[in-house]
DNA sequence: CTGAAAGCGCTTACAG
DNA sequence: CTGAAAGCGCTTACAG
């Protein structure tokens, strides 16, 4: 493989110069940058990446670490890490992808051995382990989930207060009075997957100060399990005319279910989900739904972390903890409840 | 950061001797060796990896070029990536994921600028337009699909024609003669996705064989198109008593399709697909299919690459053409054909 | 406008 | 059993 080397003798010129020609940090005859440019085409030649991060401390790679835990839909993981990888690419950033289950692990050695140049959590819980050792590490981190403590680190989330505000509302108007909200299953709670009892509480609040009923519930993170769980919901609360989703299994399952009890949305039943767009479209789901945004969350971690990495943030800049406002996307599975 | 100069000026000792002492590349007093430890963990020592592979020309990462193409059906790549990814971590190497649209700009972006020892390439086509570029790297590259030409690189796929003549003969065996078989989108087709034909024309002749008739059509791999084109093939083909499906969305889509019509499997009609157990589970798809192994075929392909990378293959070891033989896992949607 | 030299942090022949 | 030195391929102050 040719290096820089090569290019310099072949343009007849010296190392350095070749290095400024090709780098524009300094100013350069027309006619040395055209030598410099042939014997570039010539040799096909490309940047030593390790030996370019050697010199210039920096890789020029965004470290990814995506956790596909046990209990949660990795479909739905799929959509932030599309949004973090092709926005790193826009920005000119390669990207090092963890997905062990040990994320403490990963993120030490992507760190330590100054792989990357900076860090982006994915799914972060309440009390996120992998935090401690991101504060310590050298490199800036953006991480996509609200944890309780965000010093340190720039923190984008989906508003999931506001979207269980936002779905009660929506069917508070259209004139419900009996709800069940389905979470994720009780175990990601326990895990400290906060995005679950921050809508949650702010649904049930909701509910409270309109004087509705709201029955707060979990479900399965897997089939066909959650699909039990939802007949055994439907069966419980049968005067229940609204149904609100924040389950991702429970939402691809739902069609199903409503089709055995021969039940259609909105008819007999409204329903609201809480997830991506594209996610309605792979699963078919004919749901009015929160838009969790993945891609766009994605987005703007990495954009905020470049700027950090890139020192455009200015060293002292404060971390930003940015939300993003629940837009209700409508499938038409809403109207006024079932009169009997 | 801490360096290797640091560890040994804290041991006492010189960097090449505290290089050896982690190494272990030669035989060092159990004092000194002491002494190092004592000073790596003091200091929190971690090599920098872009130094280490300037020396070695070793990265201990691996390139993974996905492909989320428009046409094909996302949460089906996904499988692949993990399967790579896991297995690439328990042999100690990174991952460096490239998922943008041109995978020949990355491809040639990671080769050239020596950012990985290896390459994979998922969902290879029959005249796959990174392959080219692939053989002329230095670094050794492992595929998981089939291409026309296998020269120069390791190749890993399903055995898709013997999928094709299983799913007929299992429902010849069960008395079915007319069957409608379901495939990707053509366009998919077009573009060069091998195991499209594979299958059918394996399937085509089968069913010629032994005398029954095989519709095979194409389907989209969107919904809610694909929900119409099934229906559309279930009106066309009112005889038909199998259905095959080699089309990941139409397989997500049928349940709701066979609800729509009061149908069930295998009562009115038989199914077989192609697609993973792990998919059947998200998806809650309660279909026979055939396991397309999407984990063990990334985990086969990484372990032959590292084989080839740290030269346990012998570098004039002739290149593999490895298949996974098919096989049917029995969700108990086929039976006799209904009478009528 | 250009060149010679130092340095980034490792590894590994070479020498003792 | 250990050390001094060269070298991997870049970038960038320093000097002219």
């Amino acid at each position: 493989m040719a290096t820089i080397g090569d290019v310099a003798r072949v343009a007849g010129v010296s190392r350095s110069t070749a290095s400024y020609a090709l780098s524009g940090k300094r100013t350069i005859s027309a006619d040395v940058r055209r030598r410099v440019e042939a014997a570039v085409r010539e040799l096909g030649y490309t940047p030593n990446a390790g030996a370019r991060a050697l010199a210039t401390s920096q890789t020029r790679v965004i470290g990814l670490l995506a956790q596909f835990l046990e209990d949660e839909f990795a479909p739905a993981m799929l959509q932030y890490m599309l949004g973090v990888s092709n926005t790193a690419r826009e920005l000119g950033y390669d990207i090092l992808l963890a997905t062990e289950a040990d994320g403490r692990n990963a993120l030490r050695r992507m760190t330590d051995s100054r792989m990357v140049d900076g860090i982006v959590l994915l799914n972060v819980a309440e009390h996120d382990d992998r935090l401690p050792i991101l504060r310590e590490a050298p490199q800036p981190g953006a991480l996509v989930g609200l944890p309780a403590d965000c010093a340190g680190v720039d923190v984008f989330d989906l508003d999931f207060e506001d979207a269980g505000r936002l779905m009660v509302e929506h069917l508070h108007r259209l004139g419900h009075r009996e709800l069940v909200l389905v979470s994720q299953p009780e175990h990601v709670v326990e895990r400290g997957g906060a995005y679950v009892w921050r809508l949650q509480n702010a649904a049930t609040e909701a509910a409270r100060v309109r004087g509705i009923t709201l029955h707060a519930e979990f479900g399965s993170a897997h089939q066909p399990e959650v699909g039990h769980d939802l007949h055994g919901l439907l069966d419980a609360y049968p005067r229940a005319t609204g149904l609100l989703i924040n389950n991702e299994a429970a939402a691809a399952a739902l069609p199903t279910v409503l089709h055995e009890r021969e039940l259609s949305a909105p008819a007999d039943l409204s329903v609201v989900g809480r997830y991506s767009d594209e996610f309605a479209r792979t699963f078919s789901l004919p749901y009015s739904s929160i838009e969790s945004a993945p891609d766009r969350l994605g987005r703007m971690a990495v954009r905020e972390l470049v700027r950090r990495i890139e020192g455009q943030a200015g060293a002292d800049e404060p971390h930003v903890v940015r939300f993003v406002s629940p837009e209700l996307i409508d499938r038409g599975s809403t109207a006024a409840p079932r009169e009997d």
